[in-house]
DNA sequence: AAACTGTACTAAATGACATAATACAGTTAA
DNA sequence: TTAACTGTATTATGTCATTTAGTACAGTTT
């Protein structure tokens, strides 16, 4: 369901939790959809529970999920939450824009890496 | 001459690094000229020497700047500079780039706002 | 000689990240 | 009801990067 990268250096938890932030926005999970339990997506990845839990903890904080003991998580159908991390991520990623821009690269440069990296998802 | 932002997680090596690369940049530093001792700059941003000394470590390795024991650290005039510079750029934009597409934003998004940024600079 | 420069080294404190091992509470199904 | 699942909470441990601290050494300048 979602795959870790021990090279990237980003957090295991934090790649989780945009692993299901891009799900849902690709549309592979869309609201009511049950994530895999805490213990078993640990299981999957072969990983502490500790650090799925960590995952599903911000992404519920976040609006994104719902989770009930017992029964389990659930993709939220609360769009507000949604549209607060995309603009979160367009923030950021506006910022970079800037510094990059200050750093002395041209904006043709910028949209060729975009291009780039656009094209091997 | 630099200055360092507690708030960023970035590390303050790493913001000192990027610090000069940008002032070389924008050309309020250029080849010959000298930077602060290793002790200078770390009284007046109130840190360590020795974070001081791994950024001029740093930069000397991709040779942005030269340091010569008991004169100091000068910009370097070197090709590799430049060429550090765009690829440490280029690499911190990529990321941005990479974490904005998990986060579910679109390549259409992310060039219109490249467009939109490099207009209005 | 004195005061500066960069450099090297060890030690320690801190914080983030991950693991480990429990324990507890709620839900579901046999 | 019992058993097996669900999420949640807690404490402890280990690793790692970052930073600080203190000391020492070598070269340059005045």
């Amino acid at each position: 369901m979602v795959s870790i990268d021990y090279r990237s250096g980003e957090p295991i938890y934090d790649q989780i939790v945009n692993g299901f932030l891009r799900l849902k926005a690709v549309g592979a999970l869309s609201a009511g959809d049950k994530l895999p339990s805490v213990r078993a997506l640990a299981l999957e990845l072969g990983i502490n529970p500790n650090t799925v839990q960590k995952a599903y903890g911000i992404l519920e904080s976040g609006g994104v999920i719902c989770s009930v003991a017992g029964k389990g998580s659930f993709i939220s159908d609360d769009k507000a939450a949604m549209d607060m991390i995309v603009s979160a991520a367009k923030g950021e990623f506006l910022q970079a824009v800037r510094k990059a821009l200050s750093a002395g690269l041209n904006e043709e440069t910028l949209l060729a890496l975009v291009h780039e990296e656009g094209g091997t998802k």
